[in-house]
DNA sequence: AACGGAATCAACCGCTGCCAA
DNA sequence: ATTGGCAGCGGTTGATTCCGT
């Protein structure tokens, strides 16, 4: 097999995501799903590789993700499961809704691994002394926040359950779309013009440059459907040729 | 207040398996 | 049966944040 390019070679950013780049990949993602994650950056006018944007929606971006401190039901949970699949993350992740193969993988090696062993020692773990996400939950309270914004998400999937998007879309917008029109087969891609990302960029609010997470505006009280459209027509307004597809 | 070590977690790397040609 | 392209997975890394001194 010959292995893609990795993204340095291809001149494509790494690294940490800017809000602006999530706004873009969920705005994207919310509209036209993800049929094709390596066509999906270049058609979205992002300069990140397909991997990646999978990896950032998956992982954090996805709107059924419930954030915060794992509960001491679910760190039990996730135990029983280690035990018998053993370092199968994204299976565990199958039976935790909300929860993501890398955020298990993580409380794992940080929590239980060292509870575990120290429980096996006859002492008392030590307790977790913090968790706190980088750009959403600034304390308890917003984990309870997330918790409970979590809770009201209509279904949640797991991570693993998750192979297209148009699941999480369509339900969180209440459209109807059918899959074979929702999903990206090249011919769906047609009509989303070719952006570049600076054109994103200069489209973007203050709005929404002032939120913890591009969810919070987007998920914010008119953030519907509706809201995305809108967003769109900014943003294709903002250029001279660009036209919304038909879908 | 400043510093250094520990903890956390987002993101990357590289491999595997699946599927279509 | 083989090859190439892709998505997904698990391991690992490195930047950031926290906490104790």
């Amino acid at each position: 097999m010959v292995r893609a390019p990795c993204c340095e070679k291809m001149g494509l950013k790494k690294g940490p995501w800017t809000p602006q780049e999530d706004l873009v990949l969920i705005t994207y993602i919310s509209k036209f799903g993800h049929g094709n994650w390596r066509a999906l950056p270049k058609q979205a006018g992002l300069l990140r590789c397909g991997k990646s944007c999978r990896l950032r929606w998956t992982n954090y971006l996805r709107p059924d993700i419930k954030r915060g401190n794992f509960t001491r039901e679910e760190e039990e949970m996730i135990i029983s499961l280690h035990e018998m699949l053993g370092n199968r993350w994204s299976a565990i992740a199958a039976k935790l809704p909300g929860r993501t193969d890398n955020e298990i993988k993580n409380v794992w090696h940080t929590h239980l691994k060292k509870r575990l062993s120290s429980d096996k020692a006859g002492n008392q773990g030590p307790v977790p002394k913090r968790r706190k996400t980088r750009c959403c939950d600034a304390d308890a309270d917003a984990d309870a926040d997330a918790d409970a914004k979590a809770a009201e998400s209509p279904a949640r999937t797991s991570c693993s359950d998750i192979s297209s998007s148009s699941d999480v879309t369509r339900e969180s917008n209440e459209t109807e779309i059918k899959d074979e029109e929702y999903c990206l087969q090249d011919s769906c891609l047609e009509g989303f013009p070719e952006i570049h990302e600076s054109f994103w960029f200069d489209a973007l609010s203050t709005d929404y440059a002032n939120t913890d997470h591009p969810l919070d505006y987007l998920a914010a009280p008119n953030g519907n459907d509706e809201e995305m459209s809108y967003w769109l027509k900014v943003f294709m307004e903002a250029g001279d040729s660009l036209q919304l597809p038909e879908i």
